[in-house]
DNA sequence: TAGCCGTGGTA
DNA sequence: TTACCAAGGCT
């Protein structure tokens, strides 16, 4: 099919596309490349995930570290449970599959931080096994392609079923069709400014068939960034990450903030979490 | 289930 | 400048 020709002439070559990456770390660097990927743009994990393979190329070195060294590692990807979720699914690697990432996607399933996405993607790009994978960029493909929509809906129940039935027969071509649907709403079919005259499905397009319609946004919008909570405990924590020992006085702690109440709980909520602690009248990165 | 969770690039 | 957007998942 023209998709699936398209991706094999066009695709990016990204460091997680490339055989050597597999050789060396297997389905745990696509583990940590799918983590590192949820929701931070390619173009910033690259760097992250190389300097991670190389600090922790396996699920049973990444255990043995701390919570304090993943966060510290983590840096500014953004998202910070997502490194202490990562550093919980590799404690459970190794205690519940002898230190190799399962294949089965009910065992991807059930690691700390692996949903529907992260599951079949590594089931699919590392093991090679059949199964449909639905990203962001995925649905707004299918979204124009099939439904003549101009942004998709909310994540649902049926992605799956719809992606799976247009998946063809054999593992490997299936792959490939999972990898260049997420690569042509990475790359051509944009939220914003899609590239149709560039599209190798452009002829069998719903959306383009109708002239493009703006069919309405569904979608849920992102909650304002600047004066949220989000923001402060992004400031706190880049504190602590900066700090000599990662670890602040607590009376120092975002002491110019301009909301004292919002700080408070930005902190008592970055312990809750497991992001922070408080010891001695310091507060640090978690032990 | 709808709200929440970081960060930085882009138009 | 403000708002959108980015290979989601958890509660």
């Amino acid at each position: 099919m023209r998709l699936a020709e398209w991706y094999r002439t066009s695709a990016r070559d990204l460091p997680w596309r490339r055989p050597e990456f597999h050789g060396e770390f297997g389905a745990w660097g696509v583990l940590v490349s799918e983590f590192m990927l949820q929701q931070t743009p390619v173009t910033r994990v690259i760097p992250h995930l190389e300097a991670w393979l190389a600090r922790w190329p396996t699920p049973t070195a990444m255990s043995a570290a701390t919570p304090a060294e993943v966060v510290q590692q983590w840096a500014n990807l953004g998202y910070p449970r997502r490194a202490l979720w990562l550093h919980r699914a590799a404690v459970e690697v190794v205690d519940r599959h002898g230190g190799i990432v399962p294949r089965e996607v009910d065992a991807l399933l059930a690691l700390s931080g692996v949903g529907d996405y992260t599951a079949r993607a590594v089931a699919v790009f590392s093991y090679g096994d059949r199964h449909p994978v639905v990203d962001t960029n995925t649905r707004r493909v299918l979204a124009r392609a099939i439904e003549g929509r101009s942004q998709p809906s909310p994540p649902s129940r049926r992605d799956l079923p719809l992606m799976a039935s247009l998946l063809p027969a054999s593992r490997q071509d299936a792959a490939v069709v999972n990898a260049a649907a997420m690569e042509l709403g990475a790359t051509i079919c944009t939220a914003r400014a899609p590239r149709c005259q560039d599209c190798p499905i452009a002829i069998d397009c719903a959306w383009l068939d109708a002239g493009r319609p703006d069919t309405g946004d569904t979608r849920r919008r992102q909650a304002a960034y600047e004066g949220s909570d989000r923001q402060a405990r992004g400031a706190v924590l880049r504190a602590l990450r900066g700090a000599p020992e990662a670890a602040v006085p607590l009376e120092l702690v975002l002491a110019d903030w301009p909301d004292a109440t919002q700080r408070d709980r930005a902190i008592d909520s970055l312990i809750a979490d497991g992001l922070a602690e408080a010891r001695d009248g310091l507060l640090a990165l978690p032990g």
